[in-house]
DNA sequence: TTATTTTTTGACTCAGCACTAAATAATACA
DNA sequence: TGTATTATTTAGTGCTGAGTCAAAAAATAA
């Protein structure tokens, strides 16, 4: 009914007539763009090339199709950044490639407004209050990532042991959150990686 | 015609059966809580105790009375803490000190919830535009007086006359608007404070 | 071919939205 | 008193949103 017989050849039944995973991309990017609510389902179906009846019929809702396009986007965008946040041995190098990396997913051309795990949940209804939570999950994951590279850091000596991990986190957190909103506001490219620089500040100082 | 005849004992006619400033006020609130399109007509009307031909009457339509309760949230809340910053003399002391204070407004018990300049205007449909703009021009007001106010140290000989301004100011800018998504994810007051200390780290080094 | 299954099409429902018209009520002034 | 003026009440308008339904179309299986 959605699954169009699990990618096999085919089954029966008229087959789709477009690329199920090529469709999420394009309702990706309007929610990107436009945020969960502004994104009708109108302008979703324009931008997929499918009426809505199609959309239902392969998707759910827009709620689904939505949280469908969330995990496709940190899959694509986000999960290899981390995956170097995660590898890269020394602490400082660590954080000011995340930050260099993540400005520029936040001006990604193809859609350049931020994250959309920071924004697109922003002044949701009440009645779509899953969608934000969803969201805020997702934002938990990640503040959870900086802080295990943190007492990472700690243990290999890079920061010292007494360090404030929690509060670290939520600052570098800050930081990257607010970095959504400036790419929002119009800040360069260039001008949104200079502020890896400044992510690197908020680490406990280097040893000479 | 929304005026009440300038605030003068009366005038002619039936006389308004609210207080103007006061439903302002109630609708700041929820314009503040919810942001600017899930805060409904009916909603507002609900919460200044009026019905919808009283709210068109007296501020016009929904987007003149977001105006008008962003000017008075700006006016009530941020201008005493812009002063301060600006008149504080020590640029170190001053940076903390605004931090401390822009965590009590974005944790306000009346209104829990980030500043209404970064939030309120996130995921707007298109023909709200204006409604984003005008926000924007808020966070660029901001963002200039931090820019003045670092100028202002170089000349203090406080930092290096060498200081990228531009670049710092955008931190600042980038540290003060993420802690807006903090406060709706659930920082409590005191780990929101204890962001202030990192907003100084974005300055250059204090000299020893 | 025919039966079956699935998708697509296009018109539709229903709810919530911003906003308003007409009648009524309260005041000032003559 | 009455008249002009302004506010409130009530009951709407028209529009746009998400979501759906019945019928037509396109494929496979027999």
């Amino acid at each position: 009914m959605s699954d169009n017989c699990a990618s096999k050849k085919s089954c029966k039944g008229r087959p789709r007539s477009f690329d199920r995973e090529i469709a999420l991309e394009q309702a990706l990017s309007v929610f990107w763009q436009y945020g969960y609510q502004p994104a009708s389902i109108d302008k979703l179906c324009q931008a997929m090339g499918i009426k809505p009846a199609s959309l239902y019929a392969t998707f759910g809702n827009k709620a689904k199709l939505f949280l469908e396009a969330v995990d496709f986007y940190e899959q694509k965008y986000w999960s290899k950044p981390v995956q170097n946040f995660m590898a890269e041995p020394d602490i400082y190098k660590a954080v000011e490639n995340f930050f260099v990396e993540a400005a520029t997913i936040l001006l990604s051309p193809e859609t350049p407004c931020g994250c959309m795990l920071v924004l697109a949940g922003v002044n949701i209804s009440e009645e779509a209050a899953q969608i934000g939570e969803t969201l805020l999950s997702y934002r938990l994951a990640t503040k959870n990532r900086f802080q295990d590279r943190l007492r990472q850091a700690i243990y290999a000596g890079q920061i010292p042991p007494d360090s404030d991990v929690p509060a670290i986190t939520a600052a570098l957190s800050t930081f990257l959150e607010g970095l959504s909103i400036q790419a929002r506001d119009g800040l360069f490219l260039s001008e949104l990686k200079a502020m890896a620089r400044f992510a690197v500040k908020l680490l406990p100082p280097k040893k000479a």
